[in-house]
DNA sequence: TAATCAAGTGGGAAGAAGTGGGAAAAGTGT
DNA sequence: ACACTTTTCCCACTTCTTCCCACTTGATTA
């Protein structure tokens, strides 16, 4: 299970560290897409099999109108990447998805179950704070239960 | 079952000693994460499953549609940490967990039945006046609610 | 009361992880 | 074909982590 946040930073060669807790689940081979959020989502290829045939299937309970879903679709496999993590554990950011989210500096790479996410650090503590207070909302609704 | 209040030491490397009562309990590898209120929660493996499982529960392959389960699921797994008690019985907490509350110095560590919890000494004992104040009122409450 | 043991604490050293940069290889355009 | 840029691969440095050993304290027992 990817769990945790790292603080690492991304290079002017547009590398980025995979953290060593990270690297035998993802594997050699990763998919790195552009996420939902100002965050850019990794997947193990694995992963990515089953989400990208959820995606497309036509039978799919998404209620997706088909212009919506040929966007989307657009979108996530469009703009997917699959790139390889290097002998040290690197891998290559495409400038495409860089540019993106505007990755500079320090990034924040957080393991969230069975994807890995990247933000730009700043952006990463300024979404959670926002989504701690929601969080800690919903728990308290749930009836205090476990977190 | 984990009960009691024990005072131990987070020294310069972070690294906490388990009571030893916890640790058979506790097993070789445990889940630490922020819990509610100014504390940590440490899971056996076992129980984190049945906490994580029970909070996400529509764990679809595709739970990132969706913004709240989404910001939820970060919140569940973006914080949490996965570690090792180590050959005497200590355990590292991660620098993004022992700032979120602050530790350092002395730090209370408490059996709640199913899980650990980790306080500042200090936090702790003044949640506990707290606590022992309203106590009665507590009691009285539930009393009247669930039996 | 000294010896023994278990639990908690501290610190040094080997190894791992993260970062940076240079050289080889592969493209690109003229 | 050549000069030039970009990408890839590999090596080196530094910092942090992990592992191991040793000290301290307090409880237990001969």
């Amino acid at each position: 299970m990817l769990i945790g946040e790292y603080i690492h930073t991304i290079d002017e060669k547009n590398r980025v560290s995979m953290p060593a807790k990270f690297r035998r689940e993802l594997g050699k081979k990763i998919i790195i897409t552009p996420g939902l959020g100002k965050c850019l989502f990794i997947f193990t290829n694995k992963e990515w099999e089953k989400v990208s045939k959820r995606l497309s299937s036509s039978d799919s309970d998404l209620s997706f109108l088909k212009a919506d879903q040929r966007n989307f679709n657009r979108y996530m496999f469009g703009r997917a990447a699959e790139v390889e993590i290097d002998s040290i554990g690197r891998i290559l950011i495409p400038d495409f998805l860089k540019n993106r989210i505007g990755l500079l500096g320090s990034v924040a790479i957080i393991g969230v179950k069975d994807r890995v996410e990247v933000w730009n650090d700043k952006t990463w503590s300024e979404n959670k704070l926002v989504v701690e207070r929601q969080a800690e909302e919903l728990a308290e609704r749930l009836g205090n239960e476990k977190i």
